[in-house]
DNA sequence: TTGTATGCGTTATCAA
DNA sequence: TTGATAACGCATACAA
């Protein structure tokens, strides 16, 4: 930059390579420039190249709106610097970021970790990147975990269900860019939403133990929050309706869900009512605990226990005997919600604002029991 | 502070007051203030109590730097206007952010969401957030989430491993902020590191099976990142030392590891080694699956086969037979890894720079072989 | 203790 | 097509 004018500093490259070729491979000191942070700016490499920041930015930004011969040079001159754009600054320079908010109840829970894939997914390859919160099951949490993402100004947030504290329903209503609730089908969506009945999916469950000729049909649950009360009221109307319920084939807790719980609410009933002959869980994890437990105290499945889990994961079709599961579409409500929350941030009008992504009943061994 | 003279702005509150209590409540429009992005600001703030945005500021920065009346009025006009802080532009002021990059090659992977958990916990009640990446098992991935990640000036960096390419090693040498390590121990840190051995922690788990009496054991893996080679190396040295060694042992495959595929690797192997007397499988999804499908052929566990897992999951004690497994300390390694990020992001000097979690045979009945 | 002025690194507007 | 310049919203020396 000595004798910059103009701009006849065709030698600034020059003597890059002419001093070495790595010019501050670091990027850590360089002249005293960058006093604050020491990392290069885009001033910077304007600067070592001898064009202007915008023209540095445009580059960067829309290259096509650029001469090709400008826009390597500015390439080259990037590279030779190390800079990597300052987020914070393009954030609030152009009032806007790429930041997806995803906030879910839990992430030690398998059922989110689908969801999280389908996330990732279909972030991949997009210029959006997530920004998740783990609400822990609790509203206080949840309440933090909205201000603080909104305060980033994000492209769009995606929340788990709709059972927010007014607080939070008000926040997200007033949230300023696309809102996505997943795994639920709110009666009233903020904007817009993507899930399941979860009453009607645990009611098939309950019919699909009824038909195979079970009666004493437990419901196993833990960490009962929205969607496993749900999950519970499809499977009471059914009971009921079929003439089949008693409050003492409720097994719940509210501890957080586990394999091991499983097995020990399956204990449980078992020593509550001993003529018990299925159980419909809450989850997959309680399922396979309550098999587990089953076969520890060699009561047979599915001639003597029926079991119905829900979600489906993996395990349910290989563990021995087959375990019968309420299959949910975790990976495509994730995936989907990102989708649809990027094509609403780019301005595109939602194409539908609830979507019912469904169940499906899959039926295998652990309730193939003989009819009597 | 009504008689405010060097600036007598006094009545600017007051009118704020006189023509309604709530002065634009929603903090979308207001005055021509905020042309850009209409929320409220700091000026906002400022001005509809009639004291000077640093004020606001410190207010919301170092409380007990303000005196307490005005402390109080600040918090009015923070809930009256709705404000909610800019990340960006604090970002941008104060050349740091709150922000820790956390960068696994999983979700799926029910590994890190034991880790994530740990992440989460350790976050919790602190004023850091986490910004997860997944690389996906992909070192291109992974180079362009460390890109990214460093172009936020986040407070910390925590990846996995350290296989990474000479690129991302050299950027993280020279991130600018502390780097932390996890589940491995590197043999030369870029900061700290918290981990544990692989190879010893694989052959803890074959010595084990050597001691009950198995023989031909063999090793089934899936996803050969470079964990799983160490594991591979640990089981193959042991099984070498002790003469039993066979290349046929060894049952791998690229794809990703589930439990489906687990009972496909033992089908695999009892159809390749009819005489095959026990299993060390590279986690506990495939162990169990080779569980599942021994039970599936009545292959006595743990009398035929002996099976050992790796990682230690919640289900691997509750299965029938329980199943022994090699325990890591996966919640731990996050949590304290974020620890260590906090501290060396508030300058304390680290404790150490690498952290041996170590490891923990599990034996349970799946290798309680009567010996013969 | 409180207010004023300046700069953080980028984008956007306008002029050339 | 490229360059100069003014925001963007906040933090922070510095002044009062």
């Amino acid at each position: 930059m000595e004798t910059r004018r103009t701009r006849d500093l065709a030698e600034q490259p020059r003597r890059q390579n002419a001093d070495g070729k790595d010019v501050d491979p670091t990027g850590s000191t360089g002249r005293g420039q960058g006093r604050k942070t020491g990392k290069p700016t885009l001033s910077d490499v304007a600067a070592a190249g001898g064009f202007s920041p915008s023209t540095v930015s445009r580059v960067l930004r829309r290259p096509e709106s650029v001469s090709a011969t400008m826009r390597q040079r500015v390439w080259r001159a990037v590279e030779e610097t190390g800079y990597v754009p300052n987020t914070a600054a393009r954030a609030l320079a152009s009032a806007r970021t790429n930041v997806i908010g995803v906030i879910v109840p839990s992430v030690t829970n398998s059922v989110f970790s689908d969801v999280l894939r389908g996330v990732f997914d279909a972030l991949d390859g997009s210029a959006y990147q997530a920004q998740f919160g783990n609400a822990n099951y609790s509203h206080l949490k949840e309440e933090q975990l909205v201000r603080l993402f909104l305060g980033q100004h994000p492209a769009a947030l995606v929340v788990t269900g709709h059972d927010h504290t007014p607080a939070i329903d008000s926040m997200l209503r007033a949230a300023g860019c696309p809102v996505v609730q997943i795994m639920d089908l709110p009666p009233d969506p903020v904007d817009m939403a993507i899930g399941l009945s979860h009453a009607e999916a645990a009611a098939a469950g309950a019919r699909h133990l009824i038909e195979r000729g079970y009666r004493r049909i437990a419901f196993l649950a833990a960490q009962m929050d929205m969607r496993t009360r749900a999950r519970m009221d499809g499977y009471i109307a059914t009971l009921t309706a079929a003439g089949l319920f008693d409050e003492r084939l409720l097994v719940t807790t509210h501890k957080p869900s586990s394999v091991a719980l499983g097995a020990q609410l399956c204990s449980e009933f078992l020593s509550r009512r001993p003529d018990g002959d299925a159980i419909l869980a809450n989850n997959d994890d309680i399922a396979i605990g309550a098999l587990f437990e089953c076969q520890r105290r060699r009561v047979a499945i599915p001639d003597q226990i029926g079991i119905c889990g829900f979600n489906d994961f993996d395990y349910a079709a290989c563990v021995h005997p087959s375990m019968t599961s309420v299959t949910t579409r975790r990976y495509e409500m994730g995936r989907r919600a990102i989708d649809m929350a990027i094509a609403a941030a780019e301005g595109q009008a939602p194409k539908a604002r609830l979507v019912d992504v469904g169940y499906q009943l899959s039926a295998r061994e652990s309730t193939a029991r003989r009819r009597t």
